[in-house]
DNA sequence: CCCCGGAATCGATATCTGCCAATATAGATG
DNA sequence: CATCTATATTGGCAGATATCGATTCCGGGG
């Protein structure tokens, strides 16, 4: 499956229908989100003081295999979510925050909703 | 599978690597979200003017089977983000919007980690 | 009390997903 | 160039998921 490219969204989605193309590529980042591993390896990522994660650090922190690990971050790097970096013999993942920023505005509640 | 009743979370994803019991919780919530039709459902019900649909709306507005659609419906409701109500003939679903906030905070960006 | 219409559930099927073992690749190092 | 180490890719399997047609359930009216 072909990387997803650019930012896609737009307004809340409690705001108006959200338009079914744009739902395609939207669902393809929460279904990344929806596993309880990789939304783990995201937190682990994103909570690292240094803003990056080596592979090793990821698996260490599972019971898991290392080709299910970097199966997952490839899943979360497709939709996105995290970019690579090689240094040297190890690659360090790190979080795009405007791709958790669109998520997060996505979801938001409008005022209009709250009120009611 | 049972419905998972109370908010679970939290400190953002970004703030600190999440437990692995409550990324199970949150992961079922975003598996709900990671299909473009229950993303649509979830938005038009949510964008609806007076808050909440009912089934006859949602049918119509794709071209999938009325068990489909009801099989979607139950899953946005299993994980929260809807409730459902019956008034004479019809069902109307309303979104919850402490579920979408709670998502929301959990993938908001904190300001700790723009500054880098 | 029976029927009708809206909605949920059941049963079956084709597709997708997560996992591991084995293998491949790609820098680093001797 | 041979080798070692870190990571990615492949192949296969077991379990989950999306969908449909058929059926069931449940209020409301005759």
């Amino acid at each position: 499956m072909e990387p997803l490219e650019p930012l896609e969204c737009c307004a809340p989605l409690a705001r108006e229908p959200i338009d079914p193309a744009q739902a395609a590529g939207v669902a393809r980042v929460f279904k990344a989100l929806g596993d309880p591993v990789r939304l783990r390896i995201l937190s682990i990522v994103a909570s690292h003081a240094s803003g990056e994660a080596c592979v090793c650090d990821l698996t260490a922190a599972f019971d898991l295999s290392q080709p299910t690990i970097s199966h997952h971050l490839k899943v979360l790097k497709d939709v996105g979510l995290l970019t690579s970096e090689r240094r040297a013999s190890w690659m360090y993942y790190r979080v795009v925050p405007e791709r958790l920023a669109e998520l997060s505005g996505l979801l938001a509640v409008p005022a209009a909703m709250t009120e009611r």
